[in-house]
DNA sequence: TTCGCTTGCACAATCGATGGTGCAAAAACT
DNA sequence: AGTTTTTGCACCATCGATTGTGCAAGCGAA
């Protein structure tokens, strides 16, 4: 009696073996039933059967119905980077507990294709998208706004949406004060000694070089302006820019601000194959937090974005009507060299 | 003229629009048009239009029609950790080349959690699921087969789809050796100064460990049987492993072999406060890369699972006739301590 | 008995795209 | 001119669920 890899059951199937008409059987199974007055015996019926034949409903079907799929989108840079791995995680959770399902899609930091992705998304009736990192945020507004879904910008900022980002400027400049002030007062850093490495110009990377700048200048009372060293979001290019620096001056600085965990790979790079001894001097403040970066053998001070509270007011937000585009600024974290955090792999449970 | 928030084009738009049927404009749109001997010019025409008006196809209509909606699903244990994430990577690249549309989602590692997101899934009507160290594969498989959808397990592997998994054996085995080759000939290694930490009863655990045994066994003749730690993928569980080792010892032992990145991270834990002397003279191996790991400020050799040509080979897999469920093996490679590889992020480009 | 109200459900249109089938007009051939 | 072939496209059922509407049966009241 039972089905071998026979089609899906559907509402009809139900009708027929029931003796309800489909209307009836969809809804006893959407809840809908009482509003509809449906008897409790016959609801019963064919929630027995349902559950005897394994029907399930068919989402595209009822997204079709409805012109909304109960899929909520989130597109991501990368997805290959614990900063923005951990923003997958923590937006699967709220997700989940809303009942809808999470889509994590990336879009390699291209305009073109993050445009293309959310056309995608769209196409599919997802009921909100929310992008995070993109590198042309109002572009992919033009196309949400066009099909009437509701959308907001994490991480960087969008002028035509919401967004809710890191206080970069806070953050950097935290993160700024802290390299300096670990050099105490016997052997103080000079201002020609710390440098910044890697972003590129985008609103988060202007704003953490801005505060980098203002501290340098109010901590040690100068700021070199050849001190900053763009490389995009790429270990590559920051590892090229390093060697050139090395190469141009015969060493690396005593201290370096690097923009993120992308761009300290380029550092990570650098070191490959070079004595250790050569970075034992070394002080490092990187704008992001890697658990393992946090362990190298010279101190890295770390920010950790607060991406919990990032996740959360993006959906406070998101759910709201739709007012004046506004930028919401989250507090960032600095942590010290050597610091396990918690995040949110902790709340799975692993019994083993 | 333009529409503001209006709803999107239909093909019934563009057929009044275009004075041809709803099905012309259709087999128009989707390329179909010169099997059904549609005039050039009147493709042309319509074409025009879909670009005039901005058309995009509701992907959910043609799912439903097609049963199958060109989603295709990649279900991982969580997001937030190299290895999957650079899994995740890799296959958005695959699906993307392909012209389908990738899904990630995770499913904690929990068996329920893992059928039901298989569920939804298949009720969106995906086309293949790639399974990535799914607890419970064969309940998985399960679902899938009696929605006839086609998957394939990666990572962990099943025993009624086909696997593509790490050699785990041979991958701790060279780890093992590594490990002990790393301590010379001048102060050698002793069977009770090596052991490994994390891992569930799974089956990479179950061969790792396996293999652990075996070459210690083989390079340093004995093989105390208390050497194994089991503590789950979670970073806090084997924190506690160390703590209570340590507590009861004394001390750590010379060298670990820890199961997985994410068990590192519990290393990490045990770390934090305690003074970076005490795991001076510390040699670790880790079955996995952390490009982070691998510039710990002891010897940290890691083992890179080769992700690239598993899903490759996984890709090739799902296309072919089903028979008999087969596990393959793919290579693993031994990473020396300090090397910073190249990822799935060193195909993107990044110009600034 | 009749009117009116509630209960319980069926009917049918609809969401947007697809693809098998059929048929008129144009073209090719005899 | 008459017949066959080809061309070009329209028609319509279909995928599975949703939802506004309508209506018969049942029941109480008058």
């Amino acid at each position: 009696m039972d089905q071998r890899v026979k089609k899906k059951a559907t509402i009809y199937d139900l009708s027929v073996l029931s003796g309800s008409s489909p209307s009836t059987v969809s809804a006893v199974l959407n809840g809908t039933w009482r509003k509809r007055r449906i008897k409790e015996s016959t609801a019963q019926t064919i929630l027995g059967l349902a559950e005897l034949h394994q029907y399930t409903t068919n989402l595209q079907a009822r997204g079709l119905r409805r012109s909304r799929s109960g899929l909520v989108g989130l597109m991501l840079p990368v997805h290959d980077n614990r900063y923005f791995s951990s923003m997958a995680q923590t937006f699967e959770g709220h997700v989940r507990s809303r009942g809808q399902c999470p889509v994590v899609v990336s879009a390699s930091r291209d305009p073109e294709e993050e445009r293309r992705t959310a056309e995608t998304l769209i196409s599919y009736s997802i009921d909100q998208l929310f992008i995070v990192g993109a590198t042309d945020p109002d572009g992919v507004h033009e196309v949400c706004e066009l099909a009437g879904l509701r959308h907001i910008n994490i991480d960087l900022p969008g002028a035509k949406a919401h967004s809710v980002i890191s206080d970069n400027y806070q953050g950097a400049r935290m993160l700024t004060e802290a390299i300096i002030r670990h050099f105490g007062n016997d052997d103080p850093l000079r201002p020609d000694e710390l440098f910044l490495f890697g972003g590129r110009n985008d609103h988060a990377s202007r704003e953490r070089i801005a505060a980098f700048h203002a501290t340098k200048k109010a901590l040690l009372g100068a700021d070199p302006d050849d001190g900053v060293q763009s490389s995009g979001y790429s270990p590559d290019i920051t590892l090229r820019a390093f060697e050139a620096f090395y190469q141009c001056r015969g060493k690396l600085p005593r201290a370096l601000f690097i923009n993120s965990s992308i761009n300290m790979e380029g550092l990570l790079r650098f070191m490959a194959g070079r004595p250790a001894e050569m970075f034992s001097e070394l002080v490092v403040g990187c704008y992001d937090y890697d658990p393992f970066g946090s362990f190298l053998p010279f101190p890295v001070i770390m920010v950790r974005q607060n991406v919990e509270a990032m996740i959360t007011k993006a959906f406070e937000l998101i759910d709201e009507p739709p007012t004046a585009p506004q930028t919401f600024l989250i507090a960032p974290e600095l942590v010290q060299p050597r610091s396990a955090l918690k995040g949110p792999l902790d709340t799975l449970k692993d019994t083993d």
